[in-house]
DNA sequence: CAGATATCTGGACACTATCAAGATAGCTAC
DNA sequence: GTAGCTATCTTGATAGTGTCCAGATATCTG
Protein backbone atom coordinates (compact mmCIF):
# COMPACT_ATOMS: atom_id res chain seq x y z
CA UNK A 1 0.00 0.00 0.00
CA UNK A 2 2.03 2.90 -1.38
CA UNK A 3 1.28 6.42 0.33
CA UNK A 4 0.79 8.07 -2.73
CA UNK A 5 0.95 8.15 -6.36
CA UNK A 6 -1.87 8.24 -8.44
CA UNK A 7 -3.63 4.71 -7.99
CA UNK A 8 -7.43 3.92 -7.66
CA UNK A 9 -7.11 3.17 -4.53
CA UNK A 10 -5.04 5.96 -2.28
CA UNK A 11 -3.88 3.54 0.55
CA UNK A 12 -3.76 6.63 3.39
CA UNK A 13 -6.29 8.70 2.10
CA UNK A 14 -7.78 9.61 5.95
CA UNK A 15 -4.72 10.54 6.60
CA UNK A 16 -3.89 12.49 3.74
CA UNK A 17 -7.72 14.53 3.65
CA UNK A 18 -6.37 15.25 7.51
CA UNK A 19 -3.49 17.15 6.22
CA UNK A 20 -5.11 19.04 3.31
CA UNK A 21 -8.08 19.54 5.68
CA UNK A 22 -5.30 21.10 7.87
CA UNK A 23 -3.71 23.18 5.62
CA UNK A 24 -6.96 24.86 4.61
CA UNK A 25 -7.63 25.14 8.03
CA UNK A 26 -4.59 27.56 8.50
CA UNK A 27 -5.25 29.44 5.45
CA UNK A 28 -8.75 30.28 5.50
CA UNK A 29 -10.44 29.19 8.40
CA UNK A 30 -13.33 26.54 9.35
CA UNK A 31 -15.86 28.21 7.84
CA UNK A 32 -14.85 28.38 4.56
CA UNK A 33 -13.04 25.07 4.50
CA UNK A 34 -14.70 23.01 1.97
CA UNK A 35 -14.80 19.52 1.62
CA UNK A 36 -14.68 19.64 -2.39
CA UNK A 37 -11.30 21.87 -2.05
CA UNK A 38 -9.88 18.95 0.63
CA UNK A 39 -10.69 16.73 -2.19
CA UNK A 40 -8.99 18.18 -4.97
CA UNK A 41 -6.03 18.75 -3.24
CA UNK A 42 -5.76 15.30 -1.77
CA UNK A 43 -5.99 14.51 -5.82
CA UNK A 44 -9.21 12.72 -5.58
CA UNK A 45 -13.15 13.24 -6.38
CA UNK A 46 -15.29 15.43 -4.59
CA UNK A 47 -16.48 12.29 -3.27
CA UNK A 48 -14.10 10.18 -2.34
CA UNK A 49 -13.71 11.60 1.50
CA UNK A 50 -17.29 10.63 2.18
CA UNK A 51 -15.71 7.25 2.90
CA UNK A 52 -13.77 7.98 5.15
CA UNK A 53 -16.33 10.92 6.90
CA UNK A 54 -19.46 10.86 7.97
CA UNK A 55 -19.59 14.61 6.78
CA UNK A 56 -17.84 17.98 6.92
CA UNK A 57 -18.36 17.66 10.45
CA UNK A 58 -16.89 14.46 11.01
CA UNK A 59 -13.76 15.37 9.54
CA UNK A 60 -13.80 18.60 11.17
CA UNK A 61 -14.60 16.86 14.33
CA UNK A 62 -11.70 14.64 13.80
CA UNK A 63 -9.11 17.49 12.84
CA UNK A 64 -10.18 19.60 16.20
CA UNK A 65 -8.89 16.21 18.17
CA UNK A 66 -5.85 16.48 16.77
CA UNK A 67 -5.34 19.90 17.62
CA UNK A 68 -6.47 19.57 21.32
CA UNK A 69 -4.16 16.65 21.57
CA UNK A 70 -1.22 19.08 20.36
CA UNK A 71 -2.09 21.94 22.73
CA UNK A 72 -2.29 19.85 25.74
CA UNK A 73 1.04 18.38 24.62
CA UNK A 74 2.31 21.91 24.39
CA UNK A 75 0.85 22.28 27.86
CA UNK A 76 2.56 19.43 29.54
CA UNK A 77 5.88 20.04 27.15
CA UNK A 78 5.93 23.47 28.79
CA UNK A 79 5.02 21.56 32.38
CA UNK A 80 8.20 19.48 32.43
CA UNK A 81 10.60 22.41 31.39
CA UNK A 82 9.59 24.45 34.73
CA UNK A 83 9.98 24.05 38.16
CA UNK A 84 7.19 23.14 40.39
CA UNK A 85 4.41 25.69 41.53
CA UNK A 86 3.55 29.07 40.83
CA UNK A 87 5.68 29.41 37.89
CA UNK A 88 4.86 26.01 36.29
CA UNK A 89 1.07 27.26 36.32
CA UNK A 90 2.56 30.43 34.77
CA UNK A 91 4.19 28.91 32.22
CA UNK A 92 1.64 26.38 31.38
CA UNK A 93 -0.73 29.52 30.43
CA UNK A 94 1.70 30.70 28.19
CA UNK A 95 2.55 27.69 26.52
CA UNK A 96 -1.53 27.96 26.21
CA UNK A 97 -1.85 31.12 24.58
CA UNK A 98 1.54 30.71 22.44
CA UNK A 99 -0.33 27.47 20.84
CA UNK A 100 -3.63 29.19 20.04
CA UNK A 101 -1.24 32.05 18.49
CA UNK A 102 0.36 29.94 16.35
CA UNK A 103 -2.60 27.96 15.42
CA UNK A 104 -5.56 30.38 15.64
CA UNK A 105 -7.43 28.60 13.46
CA UNK A 106 -6.83 25.11 14.99
CA UNK A 107 -7.37 26.49 18.32
CA UNK A 108 -10.38 28.34 17.53
CA UNK A 109 -12.03 24.94 16.00
CA UNK A 110 -11.44 22.78 19.09
CA UNK A 111 -14.00 24.94 21.04
CA UNK A 112 -16.26 25.62 17.84
CA UNK A 113 -19.80 24.74 19.41
CA UNK A 114 -20.47 24.12 15.72
CA UNK A 115 -18.16 21.17 15.86
CA UNK A 116 -18.04 19.78 19.13
CA UNK A 117 -21.78 20.56 20.30
CA UNK A 118 -21.01 21.77 24.32
CA UNK A 119 -22.21 19.14 26.48
CA UNK A 120 -21.52 16.57 24.20
CA UNK A 121 -18.04 16.21 22.91
CA UNK A 122 -16.40 12.99 20.94
CA UNK A 123 -14.70 9.89 22.36
CA UNK A 124 -12.03 10.78 21.69
CA UNK A 125 -12.14 14.60 22.78
CA UNK A 126 -13.83 14.01 26.16
CA UNK A 127 -10.69 12.21 27.85
CA UNK A 128 -8.24 14.83 25.89
CA UNK A 129 -10.06 17.64 27.71
CA UNK A 130 -10.37 15.46 30.91
CA UNK A 131 -6.79 15.03 31.05
CA UNK A 132 -6.03 18.57 30.51
CA UNK A 133 -8.39 19.43 33.49
CA UNK A 134 -5.87 17.19 35.59
CA UNK A 135 -2.70 18.27 34.41
CA UNK A 136 -4.01 22.19 35.49
CA UNK A 137 -5.26 20.17 38.73
CA UNK A 138 -1.80 18.50 39.74
CA UNK A 139 -0.13 22.32 38.87
CA UNK A 140 -2.59 23.55 40.88
CA UNK A 141 -2.29 21.14 43.63
CA UNK A 142 1.52 21.60 43.68
CA UNK A 143 0.91 25.28 44.72
CA UNK A 144 -2.10 25.15 47.53
CA UNK A 145 -1.96 21.02 48.68
CA UNK A 146 -3.97 21.97 51.42
CA UNK A 147 -7.22 22.82 49.03
CA UNK A 148 -10.04 19.97 48.83
CA UNK A 149 -11.99 18.72 45.75
CA UNK A 150 -14.45 21.33 45.30
CA UNK A 151 -12.16 24.38 45.92
CA UNK A 152 -9.77 22.85 43.22
CA UNK A 153 -12.02 22.21 40.76
CA UNK A 154 -12.95 25.86 41.44
CA UNK A 155 -8.83 26.67 40.54
CA UNK A 156 -9.07 24.60 37.80
CA UNK A 157 -11.43 26.79 36.15
CA UNK A 158 -10.07 29.82 37.27
CA UNK A 159 -6.66 29.08 35.74
CA UNK A 160 -8.19 27.88 32.57
CA UNK A 161 -10.03 30.55 31.78
CA UNK A 162 -7.39 33.03 32.73
CA UNK A 163 -5.40 31.42 30.20
CA UNK A 164 -8.29 30.53 27.97
CA UNK A 165 -9.02 34.06 27.63
CA UNK A 166 -5.82 35.74 27.12
CA UNK A 167 -5.14 33.30 24.21
CA UNK A 168 -8.93 34.38 22.50
CA UNK A 169 -8.55 37.84 22.46
CA UNK A 170 -5.17 37.36 21.22
CA UNK A 171 -6.88 35.42 18.66
CA UNK A 172 -8.83 37.98 18.17
CA UNK A 173 -6.03 40.50 17.77
CA UNK A 174 -7.49 42.66 20.82
CA UNK A 175 -4.47 41.69 22.91
CA UNK A 176 -1.00 41.57 21.37
CA UNK A 177 0.51 37.99 21.52
CA UNK A 178 3.43 39.03 24.22
CA UNK A 179 0.71 40.76 26.24
CA UNK A 180 -0.48 37.48 28.01
CA UNK A 181 2.35 36.63 30.61
CA UNK A 182 2.54 40.39 32.00
CA UNK A 183 -1.72 40.23 31.58
CA UNK A 184 -1.11 36.94 34.03
CA UNK A 185 1.78 38.83 36.22
CA UNK A 186 -0.18 42.27 36.20
CA UNK A 187 -4.03 40.32 37.78
CA UNK A 188 -1.56 38.33 40.42
CA UNK A 189 -0.12 41.93 41.50
CA UNK A 190 -3.44 43.54 41.53
CA UNK A 191 -5.15 40.66 43.32
CA UNK A 192 -2.43 40.56 46.22
CA UNK A 193 -2.23 44.09 46.69
CA UNK A 194 0.81 44.33 45.09
CA UNK B 1 -43.67 55.28 5.44
CA UNK B 2 -45.27 52.20 7.90
CA UNK B 3 -42.90 49.50 9.63
CA UNK B 4 -44.65 46.18 8.29
CA UNK B 5 -46.98 45.38 5.46
CA UNK B 6 -46.67 43.80 2.15
CA UNK B 7 -45.74 47.03 0.53
CA UNK B 8 -43.48 47.47 -2.09
CA UNK B 9 -40.78 49.47 -0.07
CA UNK B 10 -40.40 47.78 3.09
CA UNK B 11 -39.69 51.48 5.06
CA UNK B 12 -37.28 49.40 7.54
CA UNK B 13 -36.28 46.79 5.84
CA UNK B 14 -32.11 47.26 7.26
CA UNK B 15 -33.72 47.11 10.91
CA UNK B 16 -36.09 43.90 10.20
CA UNK B 17 -33.00 42.03 8.11
CA UNK B 18 -30.55 42.11 11.37
CA UNK B 19 -34.31 41.44 13.51
CA UNK B 20 -34.02 38.55 11.44
CA UNK B 21 -30.52 37.64 11.26
CA UNK B 22 -30.50 37.91 14.89
CA UNK B 23 -33.57 35.61 16.00
CA UNK B 24 -31.73 32.72 12.94
CA UNK B 25 -28.38 33.61 14.88
CA UNK B 26 -30.07 31.99 18.14
CA UNK B 27 -31.34 29.11 16.59
CA UNK B 28 -28.58 27.75 14.79
CA UNK B 29 -25.56 30.43 15.04
CA UNK B 30 -23.41 32.39 12.79
CA UNK B 31 -22.12 29.46 10.33
CA UNK B 32 -25.35 28.45 8.70
CA UNK B 33 -26.83 31.29 8.74
CA UNK B 34 -28.33 32.10 5.47
CA UNK B 35 -28.99 35.25 4.08
CA UNK B 36 -31.56 33.88 1.87
CA UNK B 37 -33.08 32.72 4.52
CA UNK B 38 -32.78 36.24 6.65
CA UNK B 39 -34.68 37.72 3.51
CA UNK B 40 -37.31 34.83 3.41
CA UNK B 41 -38.17 35.61 7.15
CA UNK B 42 -38.11 39.32 6.30
CA UNK B 43 -41.01 38.40 3.46
CA UNK B 44 -38.67 39.99 0.81
CA UNK B 45 -36.52 38.38 -1.92
CA UNK B 46 -33.45 36.84 -1.67
CA UNK B 47 -31.68 40.16 -3.37
CA UNK B 48 -33.53 42.61 -1.16
CA UNK B 49 -30.41 42.54 1.69
CA UNK B 50 -28.07 43.72 -0.87
CA UNK B 51 -29.56 47.14 -0.93
CA UNK B 52 -28.69 46.98 2.74
CA UNK B 53 -25.67 45.28 3.32
CA UNK B 54 -22.35 45.23 1.07
CA UNK B 55 -22.70 40.87 1.55
CA UNK B 56 -23.35 38.92 3.89
CA UNK B 57 -20.25 39.31 6.15
CA UNK B 58 -21.41 43.22 6.47
CA UNK B 59 -24.83 42.16 7.94
CA UNK B 60 -22.68 39.55 10.54
CA UNK B 61 -20.59 42.73 11.58
CA UNK B 62 -23.32 44.89 12.79
CA UNK B 63 -25.20 42.29 14.40
CA UNK B 64 -21.73 41.93 16.45
CA UNK B 65 -21.54 45.35 16.90
CA UNK B 66 -25.60 45.35 18.32
CA UNK B 67 -23.84 42.55 20.32
CA UNK B 68 -20.63 44.05 21.79
CA UNK B 69 -22.69 47.08 22.58
CA UNK B 70 -25.37 45.61 24.68
CA UNK B 71 -22.00 43.22 26.14
CA UNK B 72 -21.16 46.81 27.10
CA UNK B 73 -24.36 47.77 28.50
CA UNK B 74 -24.37 44.67 30.94
CA UNK B 75 -20.82 45.56 32.28
CA UNK B 76 -21.88 48.84 33.09
CA UNK B 77 -25.45 47.89 34.84
CA UNK B 78 -23.92 45.34 36.52
CA UNK B 79 -20.80 48.10 37.63
CA UNK B 80 -22.99 51.04 38.94
CA UNK B 81 -25.19 48.04 40.95
CA UNK B 82 -21.86 47.23 42.97
CA UNK B 83 -20.42 49.14 45.66
CA UNK B 84 -16.87 49.94 44.04
CA UNK B 85 -13.23 48.19 44.54
CA UNK B 86 -12.94 44.52 43.83
CA UNK B 87 -16.57 43.65 44.09
CA UNK B 88 -17.12 45.79 41.06
CA UNK B 89 -14.74 43.94 39.07
CA UNK B 90 -16.02 40.76 40.40
CA UNK B 91 -19.83 41.61 39.53
CA UNK B 92 -18.74 42.97 35.93
CA UNK B 93 -17.16 39.78 35.43
CA UNK B 94 -20.24 38.01 36.31
CA UNK B 95 -21.92 40.35 33.75
CA UNK B 96 -19.64 39.11 31.18
CA UNK B 97 -20.23 35.78 31.21
CA UNK B 98 -24.14 35.81 32.04
CA UNK B 99 -24.02 37.54 29.13
CA UNK B 100 -22.30 34.70 27.22
CA UNK B 101 -24.28 32.31 28.15
CA UNK B 102 -27.38 34.26 27.74
CA UNK B 103 -26.28 35.07 24.11
CA UNK B 104 -23.81 32.31 23.18
CA UNK B 105 -23.86 33.11 19.56
CA UNK B 106 -24.20 36.91 19.57
CA UNK B 107 -21.57 36.74 21.77
CA UNK B 108 -19.69 34.18 19.73
CA UNK B 109 -20.20 36.19 16.48
CA UNK B 110 -18.31 39.65 18.25
CA UNK B 111 -15.40 37.56 18.48
CA UNK B 112 -15.45 35.49 15.27
CA UNK B 113 -12.58 36.11 13.68
CA UNK B 114 -13.81 35.93 10.25
CA UNK B 115 -16.12 38.74 10.91
CA UNK B 116 -14.19 41.23 12.45
CA UNK B 117 -10.97 40.77 11.03
CA UNK B 118 -8.04 40.32 13.56
CA UNK B 119 -6.39 43.66 14.39
CA UNK B 120 -9.00 45.93 12.16
CA UNK B 121 -12.09 46.67 13.75
CA UNK B 122 -15.03 48.09 12.27
CA UNK B 123 -15.31 51.99 12.64
CA UNK B 124 -18.26 50.92 15.07
CA UNK B 125 -16.62 48.31 16.95
CA UNK B 126 -12.96 50.02 17.54
CA UNK B 127 -14.97 52.30 19.82
CA UNK B 128 -16.80 50.16 21.99
CA UNK B 129 -13.55 47.73 22.51
CA UNK B 130 -12.14 50.87 23.70
CA UNK B 131 -14.96 51.83 25.96
CA UNK B 132 -14.84 48.41 27.52
CA UNK B 133 -10.97 48.45 28.03
CA UNK B 134 -11.88 51.88 29.74
CA UNK B 135 -14.18 51.29 31.95
CA UNK B 136 -12.08 47.51 33.03
CA UNK B 137 -9.15 50.33 33.43
CA UNK B 138 -11.63 52.52 35.48
CA UNK B 139 -12.62 50.11 38.28
CA UNK B 140 -8.77 48.21 37.81
CA UNK B 141 -7.46 51.99 39.52
CA UNK B 142 -10.83 51.73 42.16
CA UNK B 143 -9.27 49.05 43.39
CA UNK B 144 -5.39 49.95 43.06
CA UNK B 145 -4.97 53.53 42.24
CA UNK B 146 -1.24 53.38 42.45
CA UNK B 147 -0.74 51.83 39.03
CA UNK B 148 1.11 53.56 36.28
CA UNK B 149 -0.52 52.98 32.71
CA UNK B 150 1.70 49.85 31.61
CA UNK B 151 0.66 48.29 34.65
CA UNK B 152 -2.40 49.40 34.44
CA UNK B 153 -3.06 48.02 30.69
CA UNK B 154 -1.65 44.70 31.84
CA UNK B 155 -4.02 44.10 34.63
CA UNK B 156 -6.86 45.22 32.54
CA UNK B 157 -5.83 42.36 30.10
CA UNK B 158 -5.71 39.91 32.85
CA UNK B 159 -9.25 41.13 34.23
CA UNK B 160 -10.64 40.81 30.66
CA UNK B 161 -8.93 37.75 29.68
CA UNK B 162 -9.98 35.73 32.87
CA UNK B 163 -14.00 36.89 32.13
CA UNK B 164 -13.57 36.25 28.79
CA UNK B 165 -12.14 33.14 28.71
CA UNK B 166 -14.56 31.64 31.60
CA UNK B 167 -17.32 32.72 29.34
CA UNK B 168 -15.64 30.80 26.46
CA UNK B 169 -15.44 27.69 28.38
CA UNK B 170 -18.96 27.99 29.82
CA UNK B 171 -20.63 28.80 26.10
CA UNK B 172 -18.30 25.60 25.01
CA UNK B 173 -19.96 23.48 27.93
CA UNK B 174 -16.89 23.03 29.45
CA UNK B 175 -17.85 24.63 32.84
CA UNK B 176 -21.46 25.25 34.19
CA UNK B 177 -22.81 28.41 34.15
CA UNK B 178 -22.23 28.73 37.55
CA UNK B 179 -19.19 27.76 37.80
CA UNK B 180 -17.88 31.30 37.06
CA UNK B 181 -17.91 33.41 39.91
CA UNK B 182 -16.53 30.13 42.07
CA UNK B 183 -13.67 30.14 39.42
CA UNK B 184 -12.62 34.04 39.88
CA UNK B 185 -12.56 33.42 43.63
CA UNK B 186 -11.16 30.13 43.94
CA UNK B 187 -8.21 32.26 41.46
CA UNK B 188 -7.96 34.88 43.74
CA UNK B 189 -7.59 32.79 46.68
CA UNK B 190 -4.77 30.46 44.96
CA UNK B 191 -2.59 33.65 44.02
CA UNK B 192 -2.97 35.14 47.52
CA UNK B 193 -2.51 32.11 49.01
CA UNK B 194 -5.52 31.66 50.78
C1' DC C 1 -46.85 66.24 -12.65
C1' DA C 2 -42.24 64.47 -14.79
C1' DG C 3 -37.93 62.73 -14.06
C1' DA C 4 -34.31 60.95 -10.88
C1' DT C 5 -33.26 57.78 -7.40
C1' DA C 6 -33.63 54.31 -3.94
C1' DT C 7 -35.58 50.02 -3.32
C1' DC C 8 -37.16 45.55 -4.54
C1' DT C 9 -37.82 41.50 -7.91
C1' DG C 10 -36.59 37.56 -10.92
C1' DG C 11 -33.18 35.16 -13.28
C1' DA C 12 -28.46 33.49 -13.76
C1' DC C 13 -23.89 31.60 -12.44
C1' DA C 14 -20.58 29.26 -9.81
C1' DC C 15 -20.00 27.05 -5.80
C1' DT C 16 -21.22 23.94 -1.95
C1' DA C 17 -22.89 19.41 0.81
C1' DT C 18 -24.81 15.33 0.19
C1' DC C 19 -27.21 11.24 -2.01
C1' DA C 20 -27.30 7.41 -5.41
C1' DA C 21 -25.43 4.25 -8.67
C1' DG C 22 -21.74 2.25 -11.01
C1' DA C 23 -16.61 1.09 -11.68
C1' DT C 24 -12.27 -0.64 -9.81
C1' DA C 25 -9.03 -2.96 -6.92
C1' DG C 26 -7.48 -5.51 -3.10
C1' DC C 27 -8.66 -9.46 0.04
C1' DT C 28 -10.53 -14.11 1.25
C1' DA C 29 -11.93 -18.74 0.56
C1' DC C 30 -11.58 -22.44 -2.06
C1' DG D 1 -4.89 -19.20 -9.09
C1' DT D 2 -9.44 -17.58 -9.45
C1' DA D 3 -14.35 -16.45 -8.14
C1' DG D 4 -16.55 -13.54 -5.43
C1' DC D 5 -16.94 -10.10 -1.76
C1' DT D 6 -16.16 -5.69 0.05
C1' DA D 7 -13.97 -1.36 0.68
C1' DT D 8 -12.73 2.31 -2.03
C1' DC D 9 -13.14 5.63 -5.56
C1' DT D 10 -15.72 7.92 -9.58
C1' DT D 11 -19.36 10.16 -12.15
C1' DG D 12 -23.85 12.18 -12.06
C1' DA D 13 -27.76 14.51 -9.90
C1' DT D 14 -30.31 17.43 -6.50
C1' DA D 15 -31.03 21.15 -3.51
C1' DG D 16 -29.27 25.10 -1.32
C1' DT D 17 -26.03 28.96 -1.05
C1' DG D 18 -23.70 33.96 -2.04
C1' DT D 19 -23.46 37.21 -5.39
C1' DC D 20 -24.00 39.66 -10.03
C1' DC D 21 -27.11 41.63 -13.49
C1' DA D 22 -31.06 43.69 -15.65
C1' DG D 23 -35.54 45.18 -15.11
C1' DA D 24 -39.75 46.70 -12.35
C1' DT D 25 -41.79 49.69 -8.84
C1' DA D 26 -42.40 53.19 -5.54
C1' DT D 27 -40.83 57.34 -3.27
C1' DC D 28 -38.70 61.73 -3.51
C1' DT D 29 -37.35 66.19 -5.87
C1' DG D 30 -37.88 69.71 -9.00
Amino acid sequence: MSTSGDRYHHGALAAALLEAADALLGESGAATLSLREVARRAGVSHNAPYHHFADRQALLKRLSERHMSALLDAQRAAASASPPGASRLRAMAVAYVDYAADHPQGFALVFDPEVCVPGAPSETMAPLIRANEELIADVVGEVDPRLDEPARAAAVAGVWGLAHGLANLVVAGHLPRDAAAPGVDALVALVRGD
